[in-house]
DNA sequence: CCTACCGATCGGTAGG
DNA sequence: CCTACCGATCGGTAGG
């Protein structure tokens, strides 16, 4: 069954056309299958995914993504340190813009309203399946770049922890700080289950309906 | 390769030790593979759990869970039915006692608790597998069982909107209350992703960060 | 990055 | 409910 007769390896000109050189040897093969990885592992789970897939996804054959990536794992944590870094990124800038566009300093609940909203793009927003991804299949995580990804993970919490404190203080928020945050990240965190861009709800809504359910006293 | 010397179908004496008449044939080996699947479902999803992996818990051979159920689909749709219709069961109840252990009518934000409480059952409790891998493992179930479930969650659901509803007319509750559902649902179906029994909050003291957070004007 | 594989595993079945 | 399978699919690799 093995042994077979096999037709001389001949040259055959290929079906697809060649590619010009700038498409090739970017690295953006490389980005092109992170960006397939995460799309499909966000629809289908990553272990109903099948690396054929991901490879088709981008005109490659089955092997080759193995040429890119040691193997299935190294996929996922790449998808998953990346979007987490983006994430990470977009919070900074989102917090500073507005800081910059304020006339005096923030208020605490104006502080969270950005945090809340910046978590949104992440979540919900255009090119967003990293993070998802990252919180719904967090358990196919090698421990290695488990421990990676929860110091990132870690590092944009800690921004929310101030900004839930200042609110305790003022009133607005009452309990426990570090419980009512994993329940506010919960929230947050499972619009992505429900949550329909193509709904009446924008993301600027869906920011204020959860400010309104979360802190006191809110003119 | 298909044809090999198979040995004469030889009467040997079982290694496992032989049931008793009311070990067998209870309908409880369908019950065992129920709560087998639930846990293994839960701890590693339903692509990654093989129907032989369920068979193995109960102490079946690769084939016999197909005796009880279809198809490893019907086997996911019967772990979430089963876990709705006992949710639902325990909210009534938790809702009827709570009503019954009143001296007077139960306020709003009393009825919220309890079904907070009773949610948090369903879904972090002993025997609470089945409730999680409905949360979670939604994207499998099958087109029918998925109408069927559906239903099961709206009414779980329906009972939760008058109590919210009268809230907001109390002020202890602002904006859209279908926005608010959607987001205290997923405040609490989080818990499922971090909470530790072994921890040292209780089901009780989430219940009340959750009611601390959500509800207004709380003595 | 493709070709041509391999060994392992999986859902499911026929027949008893 | 077990035995003994089957066809399909999967992650991954050697060699170019």
């Amino acid at each position: 069954m093995d042994a077979q007769a096999t037709p001389a390896p001949e040259r055959r000109s290929r079906g697809r056309p060649r590619k010009t050189a700038d498409e090739r040897d970017d690295g953006n093969r490389r980005q092109a299958l992170l960006r397939a990885a995460a799309r499909l592992f966000r629809q289908q789970g990553f272990a109903a995914t099948s690396t054929r897939d991901i490879a088709a996804a981008v005109g490659m054959r089955s092997g080759s993504p193995f040429y890119h990536f040691e193997n299935k794992e190294a996929l996922l944590a790449a998808v998953m340190e990346e979007g987490m870094q983006r994430a990470l990124r977009h919070q900074r800038e989102r917090m500073d813009a507005a800081v910059a566009a304020a006339p005096g300093p923030l208020s605490a609940s104006e502080c969270l309203r950005v945090l809340v909203r910046g978590h949104f793009d992440n979540l919900l927003g255009p090119e967003s399946d990293h993070i998802p991804v990252m919180l719904y299949e967090w358990r196919w995580l090698a421990p290695q770049p488990k421990r990676v990804v929860s110091e990132l993970m870690a590092e944009y919490e800690a921004v929310w922890v101030p900004v839930l404190q200042a609110l305790r203080r003022e009133g607005a928020l009452r309990g426990d700080t570090a419980l009512a945050r994993l329940l506010i990240f919960g929230a947050l965190n499972w619009t992505a289950q429900w949550y329909d861009p193509e709904g009446p709800t924008t993301l600027d809504g869906l920011t204020e309906a959860a400010l309104q359910l979360f802190v006191k006293d809110m003119e």
